[in-house]
DNA sequence: GTTAGCACTTTTGTGTTCAGAGTGCTAACT
DNA sequence: AGTTAGCACTCTGAACACAAAAGTGCTAAC
């Protein structure tokens, strides 16, 4: 593929990206200030019409990009710097929020993600069990609630509440702390199991109705760990893809399936970022989206992983910008802590 | 308005809120078995449109309920027992779930409200302001980081970390602990202002650097004890009112303004269930829909607000109904705890 | 290799017609 | 009195035709 069939693949993406309408030899040449005539352009375009990178919507329609054309796109013509002075700095001062929580941060990043590419963004924390309870501690909250919380090496704090009917002793908050930390320090963090349980229940001499609520609760804990967030799912109404309600809301219906979802974010390879256009998805509802996940990090601790869906139509230069971006400044900035 | 009138109303709103099409002298006399002619029930329906009842699209179309009409349906045609076994029994499972936190069980009931009635659903919390602080505790985690727990009376634990680059000793921990009790405890949830910063600041010995980021996320903490959250958001895409992609857009938005939200659930008077109407809603952007709202509590314990947002051709026989239910079941089983 | 020019194709918007769904009213019936 | 059959009238919405607009592909000339 020569230069000038590159630039013009690259000015029909562009433009259609930004406007959604089969893309006009004429339009090129006026908006993309090609030395050519509309007329050479026509040629070009039928020949990257034949060779596969572009579509027709009818005879006498403009062009269209193929899936191959984005891939094409996504592979080569892509620039990696497409954003804005503003843009970097609107990052930078959401990054800069005091957040604690590793949690928190990831949340940030998958919000302001999605604001600045107005694409709808997904996430899912670091797997639970590639976690390690660093620390397991019971608190006494009154005299009836306990609180149970647990930190594992990649920076989670996760906690819960257990409401007893009767008093707990500051005694029994040691025992408690002294066996949890002992079974389950440096351990995954993983559903407790049978076995497990019962280890810990003839462990402890006194009542088993103490016991069974917090293993309850960290099973539970354990389980949210590894659950998905999503931001800005109102977003995609805008796009024009969607002026057909039913594609709306097949949308949102894939949106709404959790397995779905992990699946997807699970799916990305060892990249740092991963694109999937249309029928490269694997799952049936999404031929019709496209996928871009990235796999972030502050120094060796795993964040998670955030995606982007949003239409074939996506502005691919601009979204793998500011994932780069993001990521590059989460890695720096929290690095010291 | 005699009785005849009454049942054809009922009748009319009955049958326009299940198919959202204007409805037909014929097909009431069809489907409600009034034993009438249609041209005796089109003499009716006149009438009622005189009275401001009922109003028509067009001249020769059907007949729509007016404000007028779902106000008189909801003061005085509704029944509150509009819910099945089913229904019955899918609620009590949900809030039997063993959750521990005041905030999960306002959750659950909004989730399940939704569920059921297949609106949008909103919640809020009991005003942080009206909390009484109960306890406030600090833990060290590892020896970097330190979790700062707050109780209030009504059952609200909220917690937040803080990292420190340098390490925190036990000593400190219990000095925090004390320090902030004496202040606090008994205090209404609400930010630390500059006065009781200066005093707590001047209180402590050591190092300024420990103090303000614990101020800072406590005020956090509570600028987000007031949150709301939503429920959803996407089942009101299945209602034919919103066929016009601009009214859905439209009513995502509104959902997206916390800050209305606030006030639409905060100005629900003393009265148990609040009912507005289309125009009766203060807001100019809420003026084509309907929204419910009712106060829950457990026993004596606020719980805050639910709303319910859906169009004014809501099903408020059912929607009521199960509010009254789930009110009544949350208030049952906890009681005791 | 490039381009002007034109025939050809398809979409999109507009006007028109026509059947169908409902009402309102009148006149007859109980 | 109240009820109802019957019919004229109104409005909507779907179907069709037609014209204008937007593009392409191809040919012939530069």
């Amino acid at each position: 593929m020569d230069d000038r069939k590159k630039k013009i693949l690259q000015a029909v993406i562009d433009e259609y990206v930004s406007s959604a309408e089969p893309v006009s030899s004429s339009a090129l040449v006026e908006k993309y200030n090609l030395n050519y005539s509309s007329a050479t352009v026509r040629n070009e375009l039928a020949e990257l019409e034949k060779s596969g990178y572009l579509d027709k919507t009818h005879t006498s329609s403009g062009r269209v990009p193929s899936e191959k054309g984005y891939r094409f796109y996504v592979d080569e013509l892509i620039k990696d710097d497409d954003i804005s002075l503003e843009e970097m700095k609107y990052i930078q001062t959401k990054l800069d929020a005091k957040v604690n929580e590793i949690e928190d941060l990831a949340k940030i990043a998958t919000t302001t993600l999605s604001e600045i590419t107005h694409y709808t963004t997904v996430a899912i924390g670091p797997k639970p069990e590639k976690q390690i309870i660093e620390e397991i501690k019971f608190v006494l909250l009154g005299s009836r609630m306990l609180m149970v919380v647990i930190v594992t090496d990649s920076g989670l704090v996760k906690e819960t509440i257990i409401k007893y009917d009767e008093d707990i002793t500051q005694n029994q908050v040691e025992t408690l702390n002294n066996l949890f930390n002992a079974k389950l320090k440096g351990k995954p963090l993983s559903k407790i199991d049978k076995p497990m349980e019962e280890y810990i229940l003839a462990e402890i001499t006194y009542s088993v109705d103490v016991i069974k609520p917090i293993i309850e609760q960290i099973n539970r804990i354990v389980e949210e760990a590894g659950t998905i967030y999503l931001e800005g799912a109102n977003k995609s109404f805008d796009l024009p893809e969607f002026k057909s309600l039913e594609l709306a809301k097949n949308f949102v219906n894939v949106l709404d399936e959790k397995e779905l979802m992990l699946d997807i974010l699970d799916s990305g390879v060892a990249k740092d970022i991963n694109v999937y256009i249309g029928d490269e998805n694997d799952k049936e509802e999404l031929k019709d989206f496209s996928v871009v996940t990235f796999k972030h990090s502050v120094g060796d601790k795993d964040l998670g992983t955030i995606g982007i869906i949003g239409p074939k139509r996506m502005n691919y230069s601009k979204v793998i910008s500011v994932m780069k971006y993001i990521s590059k400044k989460i890695n720096e900035s929290k690095k010291g802590e």
